[in-house]
DNA sequence: AAAAAAT
């Protein structure tokens, strides 16, 4: 399927071509190239001429000038492209030497490429258990909310993406994916809370591929300029969520012409910007990296058109946030309003939700799910242990994890702990007694971090002692079992830690390990469980009442957790952001349940259960 | 106090 684009930018770009690509091109089919670059939009590009053209094509046959009406930044394509006929040309794409590199890895590669259609039945074996998902608040609060949809099919995401869609076996959207896609496709700014393994990445990369496919054309930068200009950029706060990150949507928009990126620290940067300028539409990166970049003059955001932060309550808090604000704010991207601005998370506490309006133009906050995450998927277990017979403890789950065969034969046990020193000494330790163990932290070098994972992955070493950096996002098949060797201190942490597990509808067992250092923890664990279904230690509730006076940062009470709009919240509200929406939270569907009516009157502790203390 | 993120 290689077309005469293919060819043009084969040939302009031949030197780097990776040996890998060769094999990609064996089909190639010798149609004349064009004799000079000429713009070819992304949905055109890739397609060979066996594959008909559809209909709509014909809308792009004639390009014209592009007439960006004298404004530095293109508005964002807003969803009304299927009732634009015809309407703007296309401009050359002038920047990088005529056009992007259209060697393109297939990312399907490592499963049978079978084009069979996939039953409902089949992605319930093998894919996301949507039984798990019947069922479950939904809170959208903002103005004019779009509808959600049942199906993929109900949303015109374009045939190469549905193949692509079809092609990573899902069938149909998750609940997460049912709202916030089409709040994406209506051009909305969106504040998006949902559980741990419930198919974040995807909600956010199909808007913004679909949105790149069918928008306008990029003004590129001057001829001779090595700056590049993507037209996405996806933010997450690990070098390996982004690695996933970019993987994912790599294969959602194979063949779609969007070209996925990415960068990020501790790998050398000169491949980084090879592929750089073979031309990006979407770049995924990591905070520092960019930064670096951006201050090479290698990228510039002048033309970003959406903005995604994943984990985006991470990527807010104080670690980040000046990084983050930089980026957003001090570099050339175009202000909230011009751009379209994603955010999602499992978690997202009040105060964080307040820093991130400031990104936000009239956006729509969505919650779904029950609490920042625990699903009843997920077996939440607390036991009380010494800090010196953490150890032997590990070890007699482990033994009897390996007895029973905990979830079959492939089980993988994360294991969390709270420094780098103490994840060296537990790996090495776990070796010693001949226990499969490798172990990611921030003190590795990124070679040896994706080893590990890739190592913990394939089952060669089943048992991974990691810090907080593989708390997030990551999305490991078969971890049957996290262990909190080391409680977190903040409970937003063991939210996405034991999300490590029951991910896509799975079950998954979270063992933590508790004892009076832990005890700040106590009342927001003790909280969380119970929301969860989960059965609270009597010894549990004792050190919650002990602590629970004074409050402490970790009360849930006020809101710690995502499911509630801060806008609604009168103490945050005054002189605050642009919440048009108050009145008309649920617009019109969705569950409102919980809410008293209008955002004082939140009921919050006498509305029905199921709902009430999940969104408290 | 710790972890993450650029060189």
């Amino acid at each position: 399927m290689r077309s005469s684009w293919a060819d043009l930018a084969a040939n302009s770009a031949a030197e780097n071509a990776p040996p890998t690509s060769a094999a990609n091109n064996a089909n190639n089919n010798n149609t004349q190239p064009p004799s000079r670059p000429v713009y070819v939009p992304p949905h055109l590009r890739n397609r060979g001429p066996t594959a008909p053209a559809p209909a709509s094509s014909e809308r792009f046959s004639a390009p014209t000038a592009f007439d960006n009406s004298g404004s530095r930044w293109a508005p964002p394509p807003r969803n009304d492209y299927r009732g634009r006929g015809g309407g703007g040309g296309f401009g050359n794409r002038t920047g990088g030497g005529g056009g992007w590199d259209r060697r393109e890895a297939n990312p399907f590669a490592d499963q049978d490429d079978s084009e069979e259609p996939v039953t409902q039945e089949e992605q319930e074996n093998t894919g996301i258990n949507f039984d798990a998902y019947e069922d479950i608040p939904v809170e959208t609060s903002g103005g004019n909310v779009p509808p959600p949809v049942n199906t993929f099919a109900e949303i015109d995401l374009g045939e190469a993406l549905n193949q692509n869609i079809r092609r990573c076996k899902y069938v149909k959207p998750t609940p997460v994916q049912r709202h916030a896609i089409p709040i994406s496709l209506a051009g909305r700014d969106l504040m998006a809370c949902a559980q741990t393994g419930s198919g974040k990445t995807a909600a956010f990369c199909f808007p913004i591929i679909s949105g790149i496919m069918t928008g306008q054309p990029a003004q590129r930068p001057p001829r001779g300029v090595r700056t590049v200009c993507p037209l996405a950029l996806v933010l997450s706060p690990t070098r390996e969520l982004s690695m996933q990150i970019h993987e994912e949507a790599r294969k959602f928009s194979y063949q779609t012409g969007v070209r996925v990126v990415v960068a990020y620290g501790g790998a050398p940067i000169n491949q980084q910007l090879r592929e750089l300028e073979r031309g990006v539409d979407i770049l995924v990166a990591t905070p520092g990296r960019l930064v670096d970049l951006l201050e090479r003059a290698r990228v510039s955001l002048s033309l970003i058109r959406y903005l995604a932060l994943d984990e985006a309550d991470r990527m807010l808090d104080m670690g980040f946030e000046p990084q983050i604000r930089k980026i957003v704010e001090q570099m050339d991207m175009p202000p909230a309003g011009v751009r379209q601005t994603m955010l999602f998370s499992a978690t997202f506490p009040k105060e964080i939700q307040r820093l991130a309006s400031d990104f936000l133009s009239n956006y729509i906050f969505l919650a779904v799910g029950r609490v920042g995450s625990s699903t009843d998927l997920i077996d939440q277990r607390v036991e009380y242990v010494q800090e010196s017979d953490k150890r032997s403890h590990l070890m007699d789950l482990l033994h009897a994890q390996r007895a029973n065969g905990v979830q079959g034969k492939q089980a993988l046990t994360l294991v969390f702990v709270e420094t780098k020193k103490g994840a060296d000494a537990l790996e090495h330790w776990l070796c010693l007694n001949n226990f499969p163990a490798t172990t990611i932290h921030g003190d590795r070098t990124q070679q040896e971090r994706e080893a590990a994972l890739r190592s913990f992955k394939s089952g060669n070493t089943p048992i991974l002692v990691a810090t907080d950096v593989a708390a997030r996002g990551l999305d490991i098949p078969h971890v049957a079992h996290v262990v909190n060797f080391d409680l977190p201190n903040d409970i937003d942490d063991y939210v996405h830690r034991i999300g490590r597990t029951g991910r896509a509808g799975k079950k998954g067992l979270a063992t933590a390990f508790f004892n009076e250092n832990n005890a700040s923890l106590a009342r927001s664990l003790q909280d969380l469980m119970q929301e969860a279904n989960q059965e609270v230690p009597a010894w549990l509730s004792r050190f919650a009442a002990r602590s629970s006076f004074g409050g402490g940062k970790n009360r849930r009470s006020g809101g710690r957790f995502g499911g509630r709009d801060f806008r609604r919240d009168g103490s945050f509200n005054r002189g605050g952001p642009d919440y048009q929406g108050a009145g008309n939270s649920s617009g019109g569907y969705g569950a409102s349940g919980g809410y008293g009516g209008g955002y004082g009157g939140y009921a919050g502790n006498s509305a029905g259960p199921g709902v009430t203390s999940a969104w408290d």
